[in-house]
DNA sequence: TAGAATAGAGAACAAAGGGAGAACAGATCA
DNA sequence: TGATCTGTTCTCCCTTTGTTCTCTATTCTA
């Protein structure tokens, strides 16, 4: 456990687009990172700048100042206001435990991609046992399950479906749509839960399961 | 079991909304509150001044005020208000990553604390900026707005709220609803979202606003 | 090879950190 | 109620520590 790291924003897991453009590190730059990095732990304070100097065979703090100075500015050491001690490593960005946000499904069209795939937190509670990912609601087509538009959905990804689930299906390999399906001997009906609009019906080879709905997600602001 | 230990407030597990920003300690200060935690257990009233001093190698009560002054400020002591032997150490919340399950809300009852307080995973998305807990919903009062029988709400704590907005409010200090809140000089109009109910009007005095709703979890099986 | 970048030494300085002790006021207790 | 205990406030002090300089040596590069 990190005794003194600091918490790196949150970015949306590129690394690029998170902190400060790579700057390369000179070699004695990229030792003191090193030692820092690995005695973050077993030291329960930062260190001093003379105590980070007899580590590193220094014997003037001005020299350290500057390459602690560089580090900073490399986004890699917590900038220290003044305060004694104060050398703390950015921690780096957690291994974000996040779902998938595939993209939007608008019922008749072909998901759209999001073209920044971000991850979406879900409680573990609405997932499955296999992979899931997250779609964005798009329309009314659902509303009368509560299904609303701008909702997120955690869908898990299987082939195939029982009878009564909602699933997001792909129709003659380009319209998805959540619905509710049901499957009969020679025919797949793809209920939606709105009065205006009606079930649909298809032969078996032109609907192909891609997810079941197993969670959803709503947010007001 | 910690004798004088108080029970540090629930954040809503926003690392930077809960509670004080990450203060760093000075070393003494870190020391301090070492000795306290480490003899927390052992020691069965909180310590004086006097003793403290000696147990830490001060001779100035005054030196060890500014110490403890600044545990309080961090979040760490729980501000003793004149009283003697006042220093109790603020309990470390429990690593939980979860907002609180507080209970069941029906429409027209008391909301049923369940009896084993879990606490569920929620997104960081789905929360706003104060301290939030979630209300398993019971029954249809609010089904037009998507809110179906058994989703999860996540509920920010308020004790105001905006016209428009779905609340949870305490009736007559005994009944607590979700419901769409309308405030007019004079009146407070509580909205249900199904045709099969209508709205109910009350003074001001008869509502208090409990939290507003900031995202539903629902969880498909 | 000249110039730039890198690396370090060391002095001087300002602020933070840490402490002592006196005086005081409210809490506590006999 | 009065004596004592205890937390609070204050002022003064010294040490530690980060910062800013200037100066020098080495290495890399155009």
């Amino acid at each position: 456990m990190l005794r003194w790291r600091i918490p790196r924003p949150r970015g949306n897991g590129l690394p690029a687009a998170t902190g400060p453009i790579p700057v390369k590190l000179t070699r004695r730059q990229h030792e003191i990172h090193a030692w820092l990095r690995d005695h973050a732990d077993s030291l329960d304070h930062p260190p001093t700048y003379d105590e980070l100097c007899q580590a590193l065979g220094l014997t003037s703090r001005g020299s350290l100042h500057k390459h602690i100075q560089a580090l900073i500015q490399a986004g890699l050491v917590e900038p220290m206001d003044g305060t004694h001690r104060g050398i703390r490593l950015v921690e780096e960005a957690p291994e974000e435990e996040g779902i998938p946000l595939l993209g939007i499904i608008a019922a008749g069209r072909p998901i759209e991609a999001v073209p920044q795939p971000e991850t979406l937190q879900v409680p573990d509670e609405l997932l499955g046992n296999r992979p899931c990912y997250v779609l964005r609601v798009s329309g009314d087509s659902m509303i009368e399950e509560g299904i609303l538009d701008g909702d997120y959905v955690v869908i898990e990804q299987r082939d195939s479906a029982n009878n009564g689930e909602i699933v997001v299906a792909l129709v003659n390999n380009e319209e998805a749509t959540l619905k509710r399906i049901e499957q009969q001997p020679g025919q797949v009906i793809l209920h939606p839960a709105n009065a205006a609009l009606t079930p649909m019906a298809y032969t078996p080879d032109e609907v192909q399961i891609q997810g079941v709905l197993r969670g959803l997600l709503r947010r007001y602001h």
